[in-house]
DNA sequence: AAGGATATCGAACACGGGTTCGATTTCCGC
DNA sequence: GCGGAAATCGAACCCGTGTTCGATATCCTT
């Protein structure tokens, strides 16, 4: 029972820990989650996690990574793919919120639970989010110097507040509320471009 | 020498526990800072502290609430106030980002840490929050019957934007970046206005 | 089948945390 | 100035925490 008994029974270990984590954090926050439930949780022992994971940090750590990876690797399509700069935006945007639903508990530990990580992780973390950001603004450049963003706000104040209110979704959007992922994706997308586009 | 000594010399007991606690639970994070750094920091024991606070908790509560209160307070003001409603929305959306930044301690505490509470607290501030935004909603709907407002987008989610922006602030904002409060939040208001307004 | 490497266990450790409480000092009305 | 109440101290307490580590079980290679 080796390979084949973990895709058909349970997943391995860390996996089943990472979930557990995901879970976990998410639903009582990174510090009032004790390492001793969480192992129970996932069926195992301390030493098994710290097999595995230098330490909670570790876990965390990699929660945040899966996440920010993702998403940074759809942004990269969406910015080299063909076509007008305001459809490959808009569909970035929507596409951020849509994934960011869909990995809800990930997406709540990581705007929540960062300054939770080591300092250096901390630094980390947000480098990538950073770099994030700067691809995502510098479609909006792309725009504003082909003349088609024109708003009276400062186009990267428009976009902060896009990412501000993404990342603050986790904090209202529940489940089987009438309106999924991709519909509040478009609804979000029309409203970042509004904001770049409107002049009066 | 008493009353008239706190106030030239310094601040009551209490109060310099407040203050303290706010600025290092803003900067270091409630769960990261301990009692004993706390009580020292403000020149006390813990004894001092646990005479005029219940708990560690009861300490987190009193600066959630001192935000909470004195925004409600304001967003009431605009409110009730005489004038069109798009120019009371605006003046209300502007006012609590300018708020929230010149109470950025207490606002990133209010968003971080939130759940550090405990249940019962969490529900009282849940509801506290949720009436805020029922108000600010009060408006909005107000000028959808005066055929002011006329968004493609459903006005709620564009209030709820507005306001997972401004809760996000905390996480970017840094005093000095060129841009005070009152110019973001003008900024961010008229972002608002453009969404409420916006059809396509 | 043997052997070493990997995975898992389980108990103990070290430590800092929040909280309690009786002793001591400071304050204020009489 | 006295006396009781309020404020403050300081040390001890208890508990849960993340982490370590040697022992044991399981696996994969040869």
């Amino acid at each position: 029972m080796v390979d084949a008994d973990r895709g058909e029974r349970s997943p391995a270990v860390p996996d089943r820990l990472v979930a557990e984590a995901t879970r976990m954090f998410a639903e009582r926050g990174f510090e009032r989650t004790s390492v001793q439930d969480l192992v129970t949780a996932a069926g195992v022992t301390k030493g098994a996690m710290y097999h595995y994971f230098d330490s909670k940090d570790d876990l965390l750590y990699a929660i945040f990574q899966r996440l920010l990876a993702m998403q940074r690797e759809r942004l990269d399509g969406y910015a080299k793919a063909p076509g007008p700069v305001a459809d490959r935006l808009r569909a970035a945007a929507a596409d951020l919120v849509r994934t960011s639903i869909e990995n809800m508990d990930e997406a709540v530990i990581v705007f929540r639970s960062l300054h939770m990580l080591s300092p250096e992780r901390q630094r980390a973390i947000r480098a990538e989010r950073r770099d994030y950001q700067e691809r995502f603004l510098a479609m909006v450049e792309e725009g504003r110097r082909e003349g088609v963003f024109r708003s009276e706000v400062p186009l990267n104040i428009v976009a902060t507040q896009f990412f501000g209110a993404v990342h603050h979704l986790g904090m209202w959007y529940r489940r089987g509320g009438g309106l999924d992922g991709a519909g509040l994706g478009d609804h979000f997308a029309e409203l970042l471009m509004s904001g770049l586009l409107a002049r009066d």
